[in-house]
DNA sequence: TAATTCTTGACTAATTTACTCGGGAACATA
DNA sequence: TATGTTCCCGAGTAAATTAGTCAAGAATTA
C-alpha cells in the first residue's frame, strides 16, 4: 500500500476546489489552487489531469477557464480521489490473487483483505464537505464491521 | 504512508512463528520460516533484527537456537510489528507538525490524523492470534470512534 | 574443535517518486 | 483574426527508496 504526496496533494487541492466551489460557482484555475495550498502548479497539472479522467473534475481552457468538481462537495468521498491517482492502495502483496506463498495464499493474505476493508470504508465514508466541516464521517453504519464477532 | 513488503513480510514471518509455538516451544530457526513462507532469508534476517530490537521476538543462537515470540501470541498486536519494521506509517505529509503548507496547517490535516487514527486502532486491535484462528479483532470497543457525531 | 545459528554492516540494482519542461489545443475577448 | 489565457499531454530526470545480497564475526552446543 502506497498514499504518496500525489494522493495528499489531490486530496488537499480538490478541497481548495470545494471551499472555492461555495464562494463562486466558477471554475477555479491550477495556478491559483496551486499558490493557496502550496504545491507545485505543474505536479498539480497531472493530478487534476487524473481527476478529471476520474470523472471527478470538470475542466474548462481559455480565459475564465479552470477546473471544478462535477458533483456537490459532499457528494465527492475522499476515497474516490486517492484511487484516481495513486498506483496502489491495495495492501495484499498478491494483488487479490491468492498467490503470494509460491502460489498458494499465504498465512496473512486474509487479514490484508480485511486491512483493505477497513481502509475503504474510511475512506469511502467521508465526503470533502465532511472534512471541511470537520464531522468524522457521514455514514452512519461506519465501524459496525470492526465490531468483534467472536 | 507506506506498507511495503518489509512489513509484509514481517507479519507473515510473525504468523509463522506463532503458529511453530503452539506445535514446539523452542526457538525457531529464520531458515525454516523463510522456506515455509516464501520469503528470502537473508532479507528476513533483518526483519527479525528489528523485531527483536523492538522486543517482540527473542533470539538464541547455536545449534536449536533461532526466534520465538516474547509475548504470547494474544498479546501480539500486528501493529507493534508494522511499525517496528516500517518506516514511515504517517498519513500526515508534515509528520504531524502541522507545518505544511508554508509553515501552517494544511486543509488536510485533521483528515490524515484521523485517516491515522483508524489505521491504528485496526492494526493495534488485532492480534498473532486474532489472525490465525480468523477472528475479526479482539477489542470491543473498535468502531465506536467511527459512529458519526454530528 | 566443528558445526550451527544469529549479528552486523556494507553494498547494490531496480524501481518509484516527485517533480520539470516544452509544445500544442481550445477558448474568450477585442 | 490576433492575442493572451488556460488546460492538455508526453517525455525526461534527479533523488530517494526498496528489496534485496554478501561476508565477516560472535555466541552456543555437542
Ligand atoms: S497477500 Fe494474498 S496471498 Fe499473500
Ligand atoms: S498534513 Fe499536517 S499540515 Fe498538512
Amino acid at each position: 500500500m502506497n498514499l504518496t504526496t500525489k494522493g495528499k496533494y489531490a486530496v488537499t487541492a480538490a478541497l481548495d476546489l470545494a471551499m472555492q466551489q461555495t464562494i463562486a460557482d466558477g471554475f477555479t484555475k491550477i495556478s491559483d489552487v496551486a499558490k493557496r495550498q502550496d504545491i507545485p502548479a505543474s505536479y498539480l497539472e497531472q493530478i487534476f489531469s487524473r481527476l478529471r479522467k476520474a470523472g471527478i473534475l470538470h475542466a474548462a481552457r481559455g480565459p475564465n477557464g479552470g477546473f471544478k468538481l462535477s458533483k456537490q462537495r459532499d457528494e465527492v468521498m475522499i476515497g474516490e480521489i486517492i484511487t484516481a491517482v495513486e498506483r496502489n492502495m491495495d495492501a495484499t502483496q498478491c494483488s487479490g490473487e491468492g498467490i503470494c506463498n509460491s502460489g498458494t495464499k499465504c498465512i496473512a493474505h486474509n487479514f490484508w483483505i480485511d486491512f483493505n476493508d477497513n481502509v475503504n470504508e474510511f475512506l469511502m465514508s467521508r465526503s470533502l464537505d465532511d472534512v471541511i466541516t470537520n464531522r468524522r464521517g457521514s455514514v452512519e453504519q461506519t465501524g459496525q464491521a470492526l465490531i468483534a464477532t467472536g
